[in-house]
DNA sequence: AAAAAAC
């Protein structure tokens, strides 16, 4: 306890300008093409994974991914046609590719590059000068349909993988339509908040507003990141009238609306970004609040997540007028440059060990740990620095806000080599570094699970994803052995045949799989020893050592040759 | 389907 709280102090000494150092530092990490080369040089094997990303594990699901084809959908696949000239683009974004399916009337053109977008829709120089600066160089999938989509002024629902630059899709639109106004008079423009983008967590609007500034640089725009200081400097006329970008969580917005401190009937462009997650009961009355406080006539609205489960989606598409529906990809499935593993701990009390031996061995910073609970986060992160586990953070929603800004400066800077998180952590961060994320608590979602594991392999770097479970996870094991079978890895036999777990029964159901899961793992726990690398065996049978390595090679094992 | 997060 003490030696946490005093490593969480250490970290203090970055207060001074942090806010500037964190904005300057996302710059150069995303501007500089020489950062990440240098992260890789820094790092022995495994290191030219951007000739993978060109083409290797990509392919593997293109091909498994039609079949579904879809009905009076038009199917298209992007980015196939650069192919030619993508070999030289190691400085930039590797290209995935993603099939792209839209839904919808009078589906616009997509682009094929950036400088499209002057010609077509005469986006400011000074925005296009800005991607550059920002070292973007060919639009994503997501990019490529969304941009045109949200420019025509249609409403979106967007659905694209984790870190395939959702973001942009539509801070570009938004900036190059506040530039232009499509309004009759300049005066008209000027008066209230333009553009409302919604995040679930402060940590996802923060990274949000960093991003927008860099778009925005060397205009006047005020785009704001809403908290309880600039809501109050807002309650000033004044100022307020003069915001054009608001990134907030809903419950902060909400409240400045019914104190009268916000008018938002001149907001033409709502975002909701994560927008299952804000679609969840708890977020969705603060959401639907804010919608209907957008009175403008000519509100655009558009929806973007990774995953997007069929009751979010319907809910969705009745806040959307007249939608378009573009999907990258395969919905609700990671990317399959993840590499992931499922890994059998019996239960609880073996978690802890597994994870000691774990960091034992060579493993590649930084790595992000989820846990279940804010208190589980918290004694974890604990117990690591008592096992002298180096540079071991925790971030939670139920620290103080500067211990959380603190938390992810670090993490920017590279200085966290352990990050121990909750569900807070788990959508739209992006922290480009994370090799590995290990889930030490099972997700309670396929869409949590995506979205966690998706921290890692973000803009087409590889990544790794290692999950633990346990007897108790036994009903929800199948659903995500699934979701790692439709993103290209491997999952042992034994748990693919396990039973469809039924809605009615699953109580019972759960009962039964426990037990199936337990004598299935310990079956497989006899001889692990000659197949079964993805398991960690024993935890029944032998205890773990604390930081003493096992004699075996679990965990530098791939799931394919 | 279930915990965390939002103020």
């Amino acid at each position: 306890m003490e030696a946490f709280q005093l490593l969480s102090r250490g970290g203090a000494k970055f207060d001074k300008k942090r806010f500037y150092n964190d904005v300057k530092l996302f710059n150069k990490d995303v501007k500089g093409k020489s950062v990440p080369k240098i992260n890789e040089s820094e790092l022995p094997a495994e290191l030219d994974f951007f000739k993978y990303a060109q083409g290797g594990p990509g392919k593997r699901k293109a091909a498994e991914e039609n079949k579904g084809g879809a009905k009076k959908v038009k199917l298209d696949t992007s980015e196939d046609e650069e192919e030619s000239d993508s070999d030289r683009d190691e400085d930039s974004h590797p290209r995935q590719k993603h099939r792209v399916t839209t839904k919808g009337a009078d589906v616009p053109q997509h682009i094929d590059s950036f400088e499209a977008l002057r010609e077509r829709y005469q986006i400011p120089q000074r925005l296009l000068a800005n991607l550059q600066l920002n070292d973007y160089k060919h639009p994503t999938g997501i990019q490529s349909y969304g941009i045109p989509i949200l420019m025509k002024s249609r409403d979106l629902a967007a659905i694209s993988p984790t870190g395939t630059g959702k973001t942009l899709s539509y801070l570009l639109p938004v900036m190059a339509a506040l530039e232009s106004p499509i309004s009759s008079s300049k005066s008209d423009a000027g008066v209230g908040v333009r553009a409302i983008v919604l995040a679930p967590t402060r940590e996802l609007a923060h990274q949000i507003h960093n991003e927008c500034l860099k778009l925005a640089a060397g205009r006047k725009w005020r785009i704001v990141l809403f908290s309880k200081a600039t809501a109050s400097t807002l309650s000033d006329r004044n100022v307020r009238d003069k915001v054009d970008i608001i990134i907030s969580t809903p419950l902060r917005l909400v409240a400045s609306v019914q104190e009268g401190n916000l008018n938002l009937n001149n907001v033409r462009h709502l975002i909701l970004d994560e927008a299952d997650r804000m679609l969840d009961p708890e977020f969705l009355s603060q959401v639907q609040e804010i919608v209907a406080a957008c009175t403008h006539p000519t509100l655009q609205k558009a929806v973007f997540s990774a995953t997007l489960p069929a009751g979010a989606e319907k809910i969705a598409m009745g806040m959307l007028r007249d939608p378009i529906r573009v999907v990258v990809g395969l919905k609700d499935t990671p990317l399959p440059l993840i590499s992931q593993t499922l890994t059998y701990v019996a239960d609880d009390g073996s978690k802890l060990p597994s994870l000691l031996t774990y960091f034992s061995q060579p493993y590649n910073p930084p790595v992000l740990v989820f846990t279940s609970t804010q208190p589980r986060a918290t004694s974890l992160a604990e117990e690591l620095l008592l096992n002298g586990i180096p540079n071991v953070d925790c971030l939670h929603a139920g620290m103080t806000k500067k211990e959380r800004e603190d938390a992810v400066s670090r993490m920017r800077k590279g200085e966290s080599w352990v990050m121990i998180s909750t569900e807070v952590m788990a959508r739209g961060m992006d922290f480009k570094g994370i090799r590995e994320v290990i889930n030490y608590d099972f997700p309670t979602s396929v869409q949590s699970y995506v979205h966690r594991i998706g921290r890692t392999g973000r803009a087409g770097r590889e990544g790794k994803a290692v999950t633990y479970f346990t007897d108790e996870d036994g009903p929800y094991l199948k659903s995500i052995a699934n979701v790692l079978l439709q993103s290209g890895s491997t999952v042992p036999d034994w748990i693919v045949k396990l039973p469809k777990p039924s809605k009615m029964k699953k109580k019972q159901m759960g009962k039964i799989q426990r037990a199936e899961t337990v004598n299935a793992a310990r079956k497989i726990g006899r001889n692990d020893a000659i197949k079964k690398r993805d398991m960690i065996a024993g935890s029944k049978r032998r205890k773990m050592k604390v930081n003493k390595p096992p004699k075996d090679d679990e965990h530098d094992s791939k799931t394919s040759e």
